[in-house]
DNA sequence: TTTAATTATATCGTGCGCGATATAATTGCG
DNA sequence: CGCAATTATATCGCGCACGATATAATTAAA
């Protein structure tokens, strides 16, 4: 059960001098932080952020969503169809353009944004870290972002 | 397909002013980054953070990689089949407590790590990001991090 | 020293994520 | 017009994540 000697290992694989790893395993914990809030509405994280996007721009194409939420379609529709099932929106085909499906929030959709409301600053508040830090990681976090997905994209086109 | 007036909308819910959602996204697009490099390889990005942990600890128990890599037996016993199942790591109960799962590197896994080496700078320094940030990025990640997982725990114990 | 807690790992079910591919509607081009 | 791109959504398959539960081995405690 002995560790191998830590120094045979090149540094840029040690985990501790990663940025991916802290970046995964952070997204993980909050995201598990927001479940504990959310499961008793009846929603996962990321039907929390699709609710989040159709709060600001409902009625929309399902495109709008994908677009905003980073999240194709072979995740989305699935995602989609059980926040139907739940009754919090309702989808239908455009019928100026057959292609499009449009979102529509429900009154139920429309009610739960209130019970949202509270839960992102009061996780927030009770995590035992700086102010500070938690405005500059967004403010990086809103740089990074777009040289991500650019770099994401940049094999597709 | 007209949007929401945005002033409606509570500014603690809108997505632009939240922590969680570009957390999210941006370490998902790390992880799709991750994967280009990776797949050719045959690795998954879990399966590569494990690996990681490996080339650090291994031999160790599952145990060890759990906490270090904050995933649990239901993740990692799966992925850990399948790394064995492409010869790169040894499970064998521990003789001393047949409870431990020991882990071991095999040749092929160890050789592994050469080529992966080179990934996380060629990746990093691909972005059109300022060294600094990312920089501070794990700075804050490092301090956020056991706040996060100390307040998942909590509900635990 | 039986027996009750604890520990380490495994299993099950559900819901993502995402690469790959399919399908149908629309647009554009000759 | 006719037909080839393009666009919007859907489907399939696999591998995570994780809550809940199970099982077997070890330790602790009466």
């Amino acid at each position: 059960m002995s560790a191998e000697a830590s120094g045979t290992i090149p540094p840029q694989l040690q985990l501790d001098n990663q940025l991916c790893f802290p970046l995964y395993a952070a997204s993980r914990m909050m995201t598990r932080l927001y479940q504990d809030k959310l499961a008793p509405l009846g929603l996962t994280y990321p039907q929390y952020i699709v609710m989040m996007i159709l709060w600001e721009r409902a009625p929309c194409a399902v495109k709008v969503v994908s677009e905003r939420a980073m999240l194709n379609t072979n995740t989305l529709t699935p995602l989609l169809k059980r926040l139907e099932q739940q009754g919090l929106i309702a989808r239908r085909r455009d019928t100026a353009d057959e292609r499009v499906v449009v979102l529509y929030l429900t009154e139920l959709g429309r009610r739960l944004r209130d019970d949202c409301e509270c839960i992102p600053e009061a996780l927030l508040s009770s995590l035992a870290v700086q102010e500070g830090d938690l405005l500059q990681l967004k403010e990086i976090l809103h740089r990074l972002l777009p040289a991500l997905s650019g770099q994401v994209d940049e094999g597709v086109e």
